[in-house]
DNA sequence: GTAAAATATGAAATGGGTTTCAGGTCAAGA
DNA sequence: TCTTGACCTGAAACCCATTTCATATTTTAC
């Protein structure tokens, strides 16, 4: 294919021109403009983007690390990220690391290599002194709040959100309430779970505490647990919209009525929600994402705190 | 930031040995290469990705053309790509055209632009005219079946499942059944349905045919007209579990039992539709996306169909 | 009428790698 | 001893654009 050296040999002008016609600039005459644009025709000729980024430095290109690609939080979470970055002609990768550490360093490397101009996080898997330095070489923009001052933020105030959801089923005279979590980690997001259930319950009962949950699946063998003990729970919250409704599936299989026998809390209303009129708190990621990536384009490391809201349906 | 050159100088070699060190071409002596690996490192030196998509004239990208980035079917088919992707070190970007056929252009130009190897495209605003060109400069490989030699396919035969559901519908005696689609347009999918429900049912009635639903509240909207005919369907094959997820609630509202009183078949296995009960027809689109990464890696313009299948559960 | 500003153009430096080709050393096999 | 092949190395060409700087010509402003 040709290159702009072609195209200015046979315009009869300098790759200087060439360039000029191509990004629009003024300053070419309307007779060398147009031989130049015929020549490009000819020859049908496209330029390099390799070569454009490789002298303009930057590449225009947002890499979202995510943990798995086939979860629907994510799913809202890049439906955000690609609003924005469409709007304001960015390009976004999608970099799913299984929570893999090498894997998440070597997405990161990325920015090191100016393959990305910047990193939305949603979830890692490394610490943040490993992660860190790799914001010299790019905006790196967590899901998660940091108050480490290179790393932008848009994020939620869960510990706020989950005071509220407990507050609710304490409200309705819940008091034995268990509560799920996907991964099995110390996650701030976990910590900020129990402490918010401690605030409002005062005791914490494990066996009230169930983790490894993120679909349906996962919520009816986790109703089938918690629905059986001895000191059964009369509400739960549950860390999604699938989840929830799994444990409504279950309980509703044994005779157990939402909400008279059992309450129910979702997160982030999901489309499974909204049919099986499930509660559920709103973290709006979508929300998030267009944040995160307004964050990066405008080059800003500040912390955005995204509201969230409770959206109450049949199951409280 | 350094250079490559910057390394050779210090470490005493020349370029061309840096650059076999960086990728672990053999015939270069232990001693350099440990010098140079050390001042790589002294240097915090990364190679310049820019600089070798360059001069390969490759990027290991692949473009995702979907219509809409909050779509549940093509979030199905975005997992099936990363999936392979990932296993195969390729990157994915995700480019979302509204069907707007400039902005298709214009990724497809990526192709032409060396910034992306392949493309994959799961609907499409232009002709295939309009498209065909551009696979001079990339493999693309379509979801949508298409004859076009230069194209890879990674398709459903759509006809045949329709067939299917059609059928699996009339042998439980339904004569009056109503069908919905997302767009309004003569797509070949739809022409499909059309030619199915011709076949199996003979006769065509407009009114049971609607259009533009894409989600949960888009089948409550549809059966609330579909279920008030004068002439009411007794069956419903939706493009989709959130749709007929949508319907079932509808129904149950106005007291039709499902199957008794309506039956529903879905598409896609979606979760929504395990919580329902939906019967659905699951095109496996994960499986789709990651034929269609593998025949862009291989560069193959294969045509492969990938089978379906229709889940039986409690809604027919 | 003249100085300042706007318009127009190109040579050459710059961004940062890969790869071909040519040339060298050294050890194994005939 | 000589040939052959494996091993090692670097100069220079190549990939393809942008941008600075220098220069020249017109306009405009006073």
């Amino acid at each position: 294919m040709a290159n702009i050296h072609d195209i200015a040999k046979l315009a009869g002008v300098s790759v200087t021109t060439v360039s000029r016609v191509l990004n629009n600039h003024k300053y070419v005459s309307d007779d060398k403009r147009t031989k130049v644009l015929t020549i490009i025709n000819e020859l049908n000729y496209a330029p390099n983007q390799s070569a454009i980024d490789l002298t303009r430095g930057e590449t225009r290109m947002i890499g979202l690390i995510i943990p798995y690609n086939n979860n629907a939080c994510f799913d809202q979470l890049l439906n955000g990220v690609l609003n924005k970055a469409v709007e304001m002609d960015y390009t976004v990768i999608v970099l799913p690391t299984q929570y893999n550490k090498e894997k998440e360093i070597e997405y990161l490397s990325k920015l090191k290599n100016k393959q990305l101009d910047g990193m939305i996080i949603t979830s890692r898997a490394n610490d943040w002194d490993a992660i860190i330095p790799y914001s010299d070489y790019g905006l790196i923009v967590s899901y998660d709040y940091t108050s480490h001052p290179a790393i932008g933020c848009s994020y939620i105030d869960r510990y706020s959100s989950y005071l509220d959801a407990f507050q609710l089923l304490k409200d309705k005279g819940h008091t034995h309430v268990a509560f799920t979590t996907a991964r099995e980690t110390e996650s701030m997001s976990t910590q900020h779970l129990i402490t918010a259930y401690k605030e409002v319950f005062g005791t914490f009962i494990p066996e009230y505490y169930l983790t490894g949950c993120s679909c349906l699946d996962d919520g009816v063998a986790a109703a089938k647990k918690l629905l059986h003990l001895p000191n059964r729970p009369t509400a739960i919250f549950a860390n999604g919209d699938e989840v929830a409704g799994g444990i409504q599936l279950y309980a509703k299989s044994i005779n157990l009525e939402t909400p008279r026998d059992l309450a129910i809390i979702g997160q982030e209303n999901q489309p499974i929600g909204v049919g099986l009129g499930i509660t559920t708190v709103d973290h709006q990621l979508t929300k998030v994402g267009e944040q995160a990536c307004e964050l990066i384009i405008h080059k800003s490391n500040q912390k955005v705190k995204v509201p969230y809201q409770i959206i109450q349906r049949t199951s409280v």
